[in-house]
DNA sequence: ATACGAGTTGAAGTGCGCTCCAACTCAAGC
DNA sequence: GCTTGAGTTGGAGCGCACTTCAACTCGTAT
């Protein structure tokens, strides 16, 4: 796969991908015969996972050393572990934020639209 | 109250309060004779409720947006409400990503302990 | 009276996470 | 053989959301 497929699989755009690479986010795919970088499928997979810590409020530093540690092999395997059930707290408290905020809006936006409606018949 | 007061309260520093100010976030609250910012009670609600919007991720040009309809008093419900309605569509989004990313750290955790399980005793 | 801590300002600096640029090479189609 | 489009590099630039700095004024305690 070339780069720009890669882009469009994963919706990252090609700098990103470039950069990703150069943080140690993504590993250095093998070249072709132009010095192109020529990708195996199971990028695919690495990103769409990096994409989800992302999307969830890792932080790039913490994505890069989980990236190194996984490159590392099996000898990292309990760490990993402790990085993702730490992730998995930090994304539980989000979640209760996101409730608690939800139950706020719905409260202001019923409040709201009580007030509209007897802004409209005075 | 004076602003290290208000700092205290809220856990943003005094420093996030003047720029929150400046850029329209807050209302300039009226000076005593010293120069001195003299809040009254009434921003803490305000700034609990930013700091919930901030969370959530809203976006800093948004709350601003928010924070300027708010200040122009009644007529601006509308909108408003339609912010928070907005706002809350991207927060259930946050949730649906934050369940399956959970579900899948809860995947892959125990995938890992399995696996450590099995390097134990080789 | 003096020292100290808390406050003031405008402007510059910081860290993160990309994003864009210049200058280049290469491969494929007309 | 020339154009076009996709790729390459290193480095500069950007937008966001603060954060820090320098140089200053006040009010309170000793």
């Amino acid at each position: 796969m070339r780069i720009s497929e890669v882009a469009a699989a994963t919706g990252l755009s090609v700098d990103t991908l470039r950069f990703y690479e150069k943080i140690g986010l993504i590993d250095s795919p093998p070249r072709d015969d132009a010095g192109r970088r020529d990708y195996g499928e199971e990028v695919l997979g690495w990103i769409r996972f990096i994409t989800q810590l992302n999307a969830t409020g890792m932080k790039q530093a913490d994505r890069v050393r989980y990236a190194r540690l996984r490159a590392q092999g099996d000898s990292t395997l309990a760490a990993r572990r402790e990085m993702l059930e730490a992730h998995r707290d930090v994304m539980r408290a989000q979640m209760v934020t996101l409730q608690d905020t939800l139950i706020l809006m719905d409260q202001k936006v019923n409040f709201y639209r009580e007030l509209e409606g007897k802004m409209d018949h005075v």
